[in-house]
DNA sequence: ATAATGAGTTCTAAAATAGAACCTATATTT
DNA sequence: AAATATAGGTTCTATTTTAGAACTCATTAT
């Protein structure tokens, strides 16, 4: 599978895999919301090299997750910042920073915090249902496909992959 | 940068890149939260390559997020399964997805949904604060850089990187 | 005896990434 | 005036990763 065949995919999360799918992308989204604009801060800072930092950036900026704007003229400069769809990203990146943090361990001091902007509390994300509140995790919530209709795709059975697809938390 | 050196980063983010950096690593989860469990149902559902899938389980195993047991001898055969820590990737799986859904449109039909375990809803998920109940997003939340000491990182400098890391919302 | 299943491994070719040097336009320093 | 610095890239070769297909091995089914 090349890169760009998951952007037309019908399934979101490998859509999303178009978009954060490499080992640098969601990096540069974190030095978006620390507040990186520029070029060479992006560089100097994750220390990724200068053309892959350049693909990435038009990539973000194609998915419309960054957009590219001039911040002078003479010599003409342009700034990346996150789109409406970019600043969407935080939460997930909350997520799965929370998730690394409890889940893959290290003697090193986390280098940043999640604070809230009145108060600058530091935060304890937890993923919720919108309407009724209830916490949403592996033990509330359940994975279930939609049949699809194409008889093309072998040993694709929903609802029930493999023996049992029904007890996620019993595995 | 190579893979594993993202591993021991000190940046909790840049070590779930070293597991999920890539373009295939959360959609064989994606079939893990499904129900699936064995290396020819991953292979042939996702048309990943022997060769690469292989290297993923293997790596995803090392990692804690997967356990590989027997299920049956003569011949001996494995299965892989969700460890606690994978299952509790579950929140970062249904924030990401639920991102995609809403910034990376796509005609196709969704092919799957996440659902309560107790009654079948289909569920609308948002971060919230476990203490305050506060919803977590770029508007309420600050990602801020703790002060590191390494005099090295030319560039770097914490709290404002660039002209103003403070007004993200504004960007 | 032959084919099928399940879980890989081993090849070669193609694609992506690393690392360094180069380019353009302007501004500043010597 | 000439040299150096800043900002934002592009171009090049070498290395690493991934794709794609074929092959292995042990056992069971036909």
């Amino acid at each position: 599978m090349k890169w760009h065949d998951l952007n037309d995919n019908a399934c979101p999360l490998a859509r999303a895999m178009g978009v954060i799918g490499d080992r640098w992308t969601l990096l540069i989204l974190r030095e978006c919301f620390l507040g990186v604009r520029r070029f060479d801060s992006f560089q100097k800072r994750l220390g990724v090299t200068r053309h892959l930092l350049a693909e990435r950036l038009k990539r973000l900026e194609t998915m419309g997750v960054l957009e590219r704007r001039p911040y002078q003229e003479r010599p003409l400069r342009h700034e990346y910042r996150l789109t409406a769809s970019g600043k969407e990203f935080a939460p997930v990146m909350l997520a799965m920073q929370d998730w690394a943090r409890k889940n893959l361990p290290s003697t090193e001091p986390i280098p940043f915090r999640f604070v809230t902007r009145d108060g600058g509390q530091e935060v304890d994300p937890v993923l919720t249902d919108r309407i009724s509140g209830q916490v949403l995790d592996h033990r509330s919530v359940l994975m279930v496909p939609k049949s699809q209709r194409h008889d093309d795709t072998a040993g694709v059975s929903p609802p029930s992959a493999d023996q049992n697809a029904q007890d996620l938390s019993a595995g």
